[in-house]
DNA sequence: TTGTACGCGTTATCAT
DNA sequence: ATGATAACGCGTACAA
């Protein structure tokens, strides 16, 4: 059933179906009518297909996400694929793990498809090394790319982000007030937002001119338990730190449950930072303070980016939003 | 730069190029060579939407899941995503929510988008009432539709799940032996998976010639909070309940907060079960015992059936694998 | 082995 | 207001 068959039936030529369909006001009531009619009787749906190759679009975006099962990406992706689904696009999802040539691939692959807009879910996308993200500056000449928590700077990436740096360093200034003296930043890799926290923490060190000791910040990717596993013997064996502030979630709980093993006193004696404010910080009791970044709202903007980008309007290349301490029960800031 | 350009600078025709493109053997060695040579130098890709309109599909796999920020099924979409990717497919992502007027909206739209197969993941698409799923049973005669973890018996629809009745039987029963009397069955919704789960449950008592009290299965959906403090007050003035068969892990943690603020001892005084083996099960303390619902290998099934499905082979249209008990803290058994 | 020509189902331009 | 027709880029049957 294609627009020739409803054009035959209704006894119209094809251009006018074709403006029924795209409604055209150039049609007069009576035909338009009896168009509809026909195609609601037969169930017409115009070929996708057919329609992408004459518009160049349909209507996609592609969002590259490193691991849909990680809970903030996951979270990311909702807010994404409904922002985007509201404006009429659909989401194209590549999982690319956080391998430097799969993510060539995935994103290879995404151009082929030929999809409106790429996406960058989640700060690991923007490499330390500038050369390591080239492929996204060359992919950019083609299609527009937004990042989610990321920045780089080249003329057609748009990026909206948490400012992790200032969150990290206020949380840190605020524990060495209350009297905490042995802080241990914990954080997963040197992605653009571990980047940010790590010299907010490193910041927050210096403002109060203490020296800052290499074994005061580790980068550690492994299960809750491995990595309990690994503070208690960091504890016994290099550092004994008094609170910990961690770049996600996950690694706070590692710690949370670090301090239940040693029977440490939340939060007065052992203080404990998450970020992200995600579900796995209310499973653990006491309940995990913890960084809100604001995910909602950077997708939010991310979403609205892409459309005013796409509707050929120009749109801040930088946006920046804070984020908000949520206190619970491992520490009394 | 399309197939026409590409042909011109290497001097044959479209159709041969078109036939270096597909792997096509009738090419000789040298002009196979010069025809990739430019491509390689000229950076070609093929249309895909022209490609698309030929070969009518364009390698496209809709995902209709309730929302993929819920835990189990993002990890669901992860396994189904890698593996079609593996085997050439993209996945169209759409988060429908639990409303059926959306889900029926968004299937119309894949099949717009002309996807060549729909899987719904998770089993609430599966609905009680059989005339709520007649749009699933009609968009069958357009398309392949394969589901994860529920179960609808028709042509064309084929289906992967998890014995979820067996599981909370067994896992029942053997509360109910080692002397539990009081047993809770708290459940999220009566989606497929729910009505197996509950009738598990049921069985279990009824094996036993005990009477089943309305008042022993609660289906509430809320956050982990409202969740412990419905509890709270339905263990004061309806039912005290000794342990908690849960449908899912979160209620579990629920139920194990609960048990927290009650002072409750666990696992002996009274026992928690939760389900799908996530990671919110890990996060609390002690950790919560739970039923693995396999859900890596559902998936991976599903892939190879729509695979084979695609292919043209007959496959069976229902698949079933038994969980997995998995003892942790929070229960004896 | 290679090339010609048509079909896929739209949209858009130009007449009428 | 409506219709004829070119164009989009590719695959392929058929011819050579």
């Amino acid at each position: 059933m294609n627009i020739y068959d409803i054009s035959e039936k209704a006894g119209v030529s094809i251009a006018t179906v074709s403006r029924v369909l795209n409604g055209s006001d150039n049609v007069s009531e009576k035909t338009r009518k009896k168009v509809e009619a026909i195609m609601k009787e037969t169930g017409y749906m115009p070929n996708a297909f057919a329609r992408g190759l004459t518009n160049n679009t349909m209507h996609t975006i592609g969002l590259l996400c490193a691991d849909c099962s990680d809970h903030f990406l996951a979270n990311a992706i909702s807010y994404l694929e409904h922002g985007f689904r509201e404006n009429g696009y659909d989401c194209l999802l590549c999982c690319t793990g956080y391998e430097l040539s799969n993510r060539q691939n995935y994103l290879k692959l995404l151009l082929s498809k030929k999809v409106d807009v790429v996406v960058l879910v989640g700060s690991t996308f923007i490499e330390p090394d500038e050369k390591d993200n080239q492929y996204l500056i060359d992919a950019s000449n083609e299609v527009p790319i937004v990042s989610v928590n990321g920045y780089i700077d080249s003329p057609n990436i748009y990026c909206t982000l948490c400012n992790d740096f200032e969150a990290i360093l206020n949380v840190t200034t605020n524990l060495l007030n209350k009297g905490f003296e042995k802080p241990l930043f914990l954080c997963r890799s040197l992605s653009y937002s571990g980047r940010q926290k790590s010299e907010g923490f490193k910041k927050a060190l210096s403002d109060k001119s203490i020296p800052l000791k290499k074994e005061q910040m580790i980068y550690y990717h492994g299960s809750i338990s491995d990595t309990k596993e690994m503070l208690l013997s960091y504890y016994e064996n290099t550092y004994q730190f008094d609170c910990v502030i961690a770049g996600d979630d996950e690694l706070a709980v590692s710690a949370h449950k670090f301090a239940g093993t040693l029977g440490l006193s939340v939060p007065d004696q052992f203080s404990i930072i998450g970020y992200n404010n995600s579900k796995v910080g209310i499973c653990c009791e006491p309940e995990l303070s913890t960084l809100d970044n604001k995910l909602e709202f950077v997708c939010s903007n991310t979403v609205n980016s892409v459309m005013n980008i796409l509707s050929g309007q120009r749109v801040p290349r930088k946006t920046i939003v804070s984020a908000e301490y949520i206190e619970r029960g491992t520490s009394d800031l």
